[in-house]
DNA sequence: CACCGAATTTTTTTT
DNA sequence: AAATTCGGTG
């Protein structure tokens, strides 16, 4: 055998499967690889195999992740086994290198030159601001309800040309609004996530000239987390690979979490009919977790009935049982994992390696708190990013304005951020001008501020904006972006706003705000050098919202949501929240599609555990700031109990504090005790039935032989079974 | 127009 | 429980 340098690097300590999908020839490539298999391990080395052993140009290579991070991390990987940088890559998300495709041809796109990217907190506003000049009510028609519906159509490729009028009035309404938000976008020039992959797909689609040319150069596409993808992005995906049909793609249809947005495991089975010669590679050795942990999440997942089948095996020891915990309440909760946190890393391990997982990110809260009393160094992945946060988002549309002053939203977000006399009775005004006239705020703006219309006082106070903001743009000119940033947060009295704010909050808002400027300087723009670095910027701001957390280098406690934890692994994991109606959460118990992804999200958090695995539940469990009484995880349910081994609470005799007096007092307690999720109960109407669910102690959900009610416990009647 | 307190309402998950 | 929105007052 060979035994060059080249050998060793690429191919060294595959096992056959990956290796052989590692320096598989060209051609249609579908890897089903389960959790731990060394999924990245193998897309990786294939890129650098194309470049080492096939010839092939970086250039040439086209490869697709799902988030920043994974993007991020692939490239590292990539670069440590080339040696060399590979910056100018087409590697990235589905979004980003839309993204970047939508900027190189934002003409032929029909975009006009510096458009901006929306997120998806801006893209409802809009929705909003539309629904207004459509004189329709919010309670009628929830802005959700039609950010959902704009985008799960554009998610499968729907224009509102496309819709047919609809019968149904909600929906001939919900259609409307889409055509008028379109309407809305294009006169803003915006562009909101989804509209990202569309715009880019219809870009190609339509126009073949280019669509030749990116088939000509990008040789071969890889894709990761296949299993992911929406309709709209595997039609993206064929464009690009349906000459040369290089397309490799890997994925896990067991670890499909993403149905609620609109991905399609069935993209999976329609690879195979698209791509007829495809060549389908099963990777099933586990490397990450030992046999209890691997046999256990199987146990789990075998209870899905639509899959593809396959069943992850590992050479690997035993290792010891999963430890399941019945906490008296959340905070019972995070104080034992608490512990055994302090435990591990007392035993001299790192607190990186050790993970907290839950199903909602509500929930790092209660951990949080212990953490913080302990003096125990964390960090919470999700939530409210960065560049998502309040202050940060008013100091970006700040920016934006001074860049391009035609930018509405940004200055419906900061005309009067810090307060300055220019209210909602002045910006109808400034509305309705720029409506009649075709024209932005800012134009419309500065004609009123000139004008006899407004009050002098309203007239001024526009004035003083329209000032202020030239002043910027005039002292900033020249200055390197991270100077730009930092004189923007100063001279628009952002600063000095949260510096008069005494509350804890604002000192808050204040540090957030003094970190933007090296965020500014840090920004490094990779894709094209076409855009001015402060757009770049922007954008990057959007697209890539940023970590929550600074202090990525300290040794930290992670905390994240289980659809954040996927592709990690960490030898110590808390699976957290292990309540039916939390996790699988409640709106998804009912229909078994939903259920099942729920389990496979259950899947995900068990096999992100190397080592050691906790799953933890709570008995009472406060929401919104109630308290329910709840049940086990079913799927607690299905993990085999050789595998487990139930912790009792040490060191703790009496029961958890003794609920509130008020509470014992109100009338009705004297079934309430038995009155709990799970007991059987007898209604005069209904007959006998199961109760699901208790909201605080007023309201049971009742399973009458399939026929499931609220009902109040001081009218019912219901008397319980024994 | 701004400010304050009351009322109302939380959709899980992410680009 | 918390955050946002609403409505009334200054």
């Amino acid at each position: 055998m060979n035994h060059d340098r080249d050998s060793d690097i690429l191919a060294d300590s595959l096992n056959a499967a990956q290796r052989e999908a590692v320096e598989a020839p060209p051609g249609p490539l579908l890897i089903l690889a389960g959790a731990g298999s060394g999924k990245t391990r193998v897309l990786t080395r294939r890129i650098a195999w194309l470049v080492r052993r096939c010839d092939e140009s970086p250039l040439a290579i086209l490869a697709v992740t799902f988030t920043n991070k994974a993007s991020r991390e692939m490239r590292g990987r990539i670069e440590r086994l080339l040696g060399f940088s590979v910056s100018g890559m087409w590697m990235g998300t589905f979004h980003g290198l839309s993204h970047r495709l939508l900027r190189r041809h934002s003409e032929e796109a029909g975009l006009r030159e510096g458009f901006e990217i929306v997120d998806s907190d801006d893209q409802l506003r809009l929705i909003r601001r539309i629904l207004r000049d459509m004189n329709l009510d919010e309670k009628q028609w929830p802005p959700r309800q039609a950010q959902w519906f704009i985008n799960g159509h554009k998610e499968e490729g729907r224009r509102p040309a496309d819709l047919q009028r609809a019968d149904r009035p909600l929906e001939e309404q919900l259609r409307r609004i889409y055509r008028e938000y379109e309407n809305a976008c294009r006169r803003l020039n915006v562009v909101d996530f989804a509209e990202l992959m569309l715009r880019s797909h219809e870009l190609l689609s339509q126009n073949e000239t280019l669509r030749e040319h990116y088939r000509e150069q990008f040789r071969h596409v890889l894709v990761d987390e296949f299993q992911d993808t929406n309709a709209i992005q595997y039609s993206w995906l064929k464009l690009f690979a349906a000459g040369h049909k290089n397309l490799f793609a890997v994925g896990d249809d067991d670890q499909s979490i993403y149905g609620w947005r609109g991905a399609r495991v069935e993209n999976i089975l329609r690879f195979q009919q698209d791509f007829p010669a495809t060549r389908v590679i099963r990777l099933e050795q586990n490397y990450r977790s030992t046999a209890v942990i691997l046999k256990a999440a199987n146990a789990v997942i075998a209870n899905n009935r639509k899959r593809l089948g396959k069943n992850l095996w590992t050479e690997g020891e035993a290792g010891v049982p999963i430890r399941v915990y019945a906490a008296f309440n959340d905070n019972d909760e995070a104080r034992f994992v608490l512990g055994r946190i302090q435990k591990w890393v007392g035993q001299g391990n790192p607190r990186s390696a050790c993970a907290v997982l839950y199903r909602s990110n509500a929930q790092s809260r209660a951990f949080e708190e212990a953490l913080v009393d302990a003096g125990m160094p964390y960090r919470v992945y999700g939530g409210l990013r960065f560049f998502e946060r309040a202050e940060i988002k008013d100091a970006l549309a700040y920016l934006r304005l001074v860049s391009s002053r035609d930018s509405d939203s940004a200055f419906e977000r900061v005309v009067n951020m810090p307060p300055r006399g220019i209210g909602g009775r002045t910006m109808e005004e400034v509305r309705a001008a720029a409506k009649a006239q075709n024209c932005s705020l800012w134009s419309a703006a500065a004609d009123l501020a000139q004008g006899r219309q407004l009050t002098p006082r309203a007239a001024h106070a526009l004035h003083r904006f329209h000032e202020l903001i030239e002043t910027i743009n005039r002292d900033t000119a020249g200055l390197p972006l991270e100077e730009v940033v930092e004189a923007t947060i100063q001279m628009s009295g952002l600063a000095a706003h949260h510096k008069n704010d005494q509350s804890e909050r604002a000192e808050a808002r204040l540090e957030n705000l003094a970190e933007l400027p090296s965020a500014a300087r840090n920004f490094t723009h990779d894709g094209d050098a076409e855009a001015e670095p402060l757009v770049e910027f922007l954008n990057h701001a959007t697209l890539e919202a940023g970590e929550t957390q600074a202090g990525e280098w300290e040794d930290c406690v992670q905390l994240m949501s289980l659809h954040s934890a996927k592709g990690l692994e960490f030898p110590l994991v808390f699976l957290t929240g292990m309540e039916d109606g939390l996790f699988p959460h409640q709106r998804n118990t009912e229909d078994p599609m939903l259920l099942e992804e729920e389990r496979r999200l259950c899947y995900v958090g068990m096999t992100r555990a190397m080592r050691m695995l906790y799953m933890t539940h709570a008995e009472v469990r406060r929401l919104h700031g109630r308290e329910h009484c709840t049940m086990p995880s079913r799927f607690l349910a299905e993990v085999p109990e050789e595998f487990t081994e139930h912790v009792r609470a040490a060191g703790r005799t009496s029961p958890p504090p003794p609920p509130s007096p008020a509470k014992w007092t109100a009338g009705h307690n004297w079934h309430s005790a038995a009155m709990r999720p799970g007991a059987r109960v007898v209604h005069k109407k209904f007959g006998e039935g199961t109760v699901l669910q208790m909201e605080g102690e007023a309201k049971v959900r009742v399973n009458f032989k399939g026929n499931i009610r609220w009902l109040m416990v001081a009218l019912a009647k219901l008397e319980v079974v024994k």
